[in-house]
DNA sequence: TTCCGATGTATCGTGTCGATATATCGGAGT
DNA sequence: ACTCCGATATATCGACACGATACATCGGAA
């Protein structure tokens, strides 16, 4: 799952896996920030597979170690001789290749049978500029059938359950499938309002979200005047 | 994370594993539902613990399974002679012994330290009923600070964002977390108004099983009127 | 009777998590 | 100049939840 977003951002520029982290707990709507303990694997599956490769850092591995006698530089070379070639401080920066771009689109595009995970979702709508608008559409479409379902079955166990605390709960669980649903909707009425103009090039028409003044939230439509990132920013400094 | 919801239902009669899981599903506030993957290890594990044991099931196990610890291997042959006996019909029903009982009330009351998954949130209030008042307004208090701590890291990366549906996506986490802290409001008032040992329903210091009635009303914490938020002590600016 | 679907227990591989180990770098303090 | 400290950074470990799957049995429909 983790392999989504790491392509996702590495599409945008080259990331060593702290940063990677960062932007991933950061930038993303993710409830907990991802670990890692799961990123590291990931990237690690995700190298094994082609799919993105360690690109030269730009200080590169040349930075001469001075035998000054200091006991902790002559241990740093003496480990950085049996080791991979990294930065000037360990850094291993990953790029996409062109079969992880393969991959991105397909993993984007799988239809999630479903089951579609909420945390899947959220991914997949983080990064659903770089989907036709149909596919766009119908990924907001099948989401709403699921919560849909979902909220069905939530009214269901409002009845079973006898117990205050429980039944807080789950009515809790109702208001927020149904926040979810309203939040969906708003955004298939902006999908269809606004729709077509974004390929992963192309920069949007104009803000289609104005018209969304039906619940105290202003903001509900991200008025798709995304401003691409400026360029690609300068990588941290290595 | 499974055994405190288990021991909870065991606490109140006995199950085997597949309705353990049903209610699991149905009656509790989980997101998706627990998987056997997970339920049954859980259950061994307990088991193993001395937490719960299992008890004869209705249609008279004749022949008590000798379990003398034996592993896979021994369980796979004894399975292989067809004459595997438990209950009428392969059923293991368990039901909680008086350790399994205190390592409910341990896990219960456990303070958990600042993570607080929400699923484990969710499980506790579920049995709420079985903590003392002073514990659960603790818990509530925990909870609430932890929301608004997420609610803070939120806003501050609803800046660093530029992409429509990652903004939007954002945003909806800020509503989502808004609406959970006006919920976890609501809960402290009501606990702070009536919950006390006059609780109208039920004192449940003992959950005796025989408290069928009472499904009708909300009960518990019926009055989840509008009532604004607690003053707290941290309040963020805006 | 046979077959099918619901019930029921159990395990396996994979992925995620939190904790932890290791190491480097920049700067604060002394 | 020195050391110590916290942020940066990579990596691995054990625990465990999950989906898939295998196997078995029961109740009833065909």
């Amino acid at each position: 799952m983790l392999e989504l977003a790491i392509l996702g951002l590495l599409k945008e520029q080259e990331l060593h896996g702290y940063e990677l982290k960062k932007r991933l707990s950061d930038t993303l709507g993710f409830a907990s920030g991802v670990s890692f303990g799961s990123l590291y694997p990931a990237l690690a599956r995700l190298e094994a597979a082609g799919a993105v490769k360690a690109v030269e850092a730009k200080a590169a591995v040349t930075t001469p170690i001075p035998l000054t006698g200091s006991l902790s530089g002559e241990l740093a070379a003496f480990r950085a001789r049996k080791g991979v070639v990294r930065g000037s401080r360990g850094k291993k920066v990953y790029g996409i290749t062109d079969l992880g771009d393969g991959l991105f689109e397909e993993l984007l595009a799988t239809e999630s049978q479903s089951n579609e995970d909420d945390r899947l979702f959220n991914m997949r709508l983080a990064f659903a500029r770089h989907l036709p608008p149909d596919a766009r559409l119908g990924m907001l479409e099948r989401r709403r059938a699921h919560l849909v379902e979902r909220s069905v079955q939530i009214r269901a166990r409002l009845k079973a359950v006898r117990d205050g605390y429980a039944l807080s709960l789950i009515e809790h669980d109702r208001e927020a499938a149904e926040h979810d649903l309203s939040w969906i909707d708003r955004l298939i009425a902006s999908e269809r309002a606004g729709a077509h103009a974004s390929d992963p090039q192309a920069k949007p028409d104009h803000p289609a979200a104005s018209t969304t003044t039906s619940t105290s939230n202003g903001a509900g439509i991200p008025s798709l005047s995304g401003l691409r990132p400026v360029d690609t920013e300068e990588d941290t400094a290595p």
